[in-house]
DNA sequence: CTGATCTTTGAGCGTTTACTCTAATTTGAA
DNA sequence: TTCAAATTAGAGTAAACGCTCAAAGATCAG
């Protein structure tokens, strides 16, 4: 994994799997398709991962980390902000974001690894929309603005999941009702 | 198919059918699960159904009917009928439930049966939403309700969603909140 | 009871899965 | 140029998959 040919290779993989999880699924990815997709033959694969699930926990990673953008804008950024962002990854990052989709909706399958991981982005991004939510409406109660921001993320979710079934979906007029509702209320 | 011995495996083969979709998805559900669960061997199970496919459609279709309950009342509940009868099946119909959400949303996977019915349902689902929307807010166009509706009903499912990963998760109440916010804006 | 029909048995089919192994080739620092 | 290390090729493994089938057993109308 230290030539420069290993590491081309290792892109063509991850390009492969990226948009094979994001076509088919979790368990819809094989590693043959995978192998034929990347030009390359199980050996090689092999030579530079060590299973299957960890080429798409490669992937899964980029897709979360993709999701919450500017972490160190945490603390000053808006509920406008955070939903404008999560659009924005929706319409500049298909493939990832619908691996991203498809993890946090299937909840990662068998994998604990996956699903452990997906847990804790969850917790986190929770917590990131609760500190907006508490920002803009301060008479709210910490309870109640949480469970308000968890409302909203998973909503977006279920959003952005529909996507998946029907490509020309308007996700980002969808987004942005929701937070309206939300910001009429408080 | 006649005997009254078939009719009981028949539905034996189903309840295994309906927890195992319930608990591990479509792809993680498998023949050999199915069968030992229901205490029966391949060949009975084949006797009874031409393929795996078609249990799993039954109990999907299952599903679907239970989610809209009560069709003749159609044309005067309330949105908040609508989203109570979802809380309602939600809790009452746990593993039923669990199937509808699995299905909805992976996007019934490869089986374009399955798709084509779930398609279908949301379509008549949305209609069903938009028209209480309609009646409850007669100043909203006839696109703003539809479109209103529709991520509503999204929503609903995201957050439905969410029970997959944490049996815990309180439903109703984000149910609930998402209705509030909808209705405060109207 | 008879006998046609339905049901169950359980070994086994062919395919696909993730993954392994050895030998050949390519790479690039020294 | 040398040569150990990295990379590839590609046949091959064992297990799991959905599914089949012939034979044995259960059912029930006449």
């Amino acid at each position: 994994m230290r030539y420069k040919a290993g590491l081309e290779t290792r892109e063509r993989i991850l390009d492969a799997t990226r948009s094979l999880v994001a076509e088919n699924g979790l368990d819809g990815t094989t590693i043959k398709a995978i192998c034929e997709q990347a030009g390359v033959l199980p050996g090689s694969f092999y030579n530079l991962f060590a299973s299957k699930e960890q080429a798409i926990v490669t992937v899964v990673r980029e897709a979360i980390d993709a999701v919450d953008p500017d972490p160190a804008h945490q603390g000053t950024d808006s509920l406008h902000d955070l939903v404008a962002a999560y659009i924005r990854f929706l319409e500049e990052s298909p493939a990832l974001s619908r691996v991203y989709i498809r993890i946090g909706v299937s909840g990662a399958g068998s994998s604990p690894e996956l699903s452990g991981r997906m847990v804790r982005h969850h917790e986190a991004r929770v917590a990131r929309f609760s500190a907006a939510m508490k920002r803009q409406s301060p008479e709210l109660s910490e309870t109640l603005a949480e469970r308000r921001a968890e409302t909203l993320v998973l909503a977006l979710n279920g959003i952005a999941l529909h996507r998946i079934i029907d490509p020309d979906f308007d996700v980002a007029w969808h987004a942005r009702a929701l937070l309206e509702d939300a910001a009429a209320v408080s």
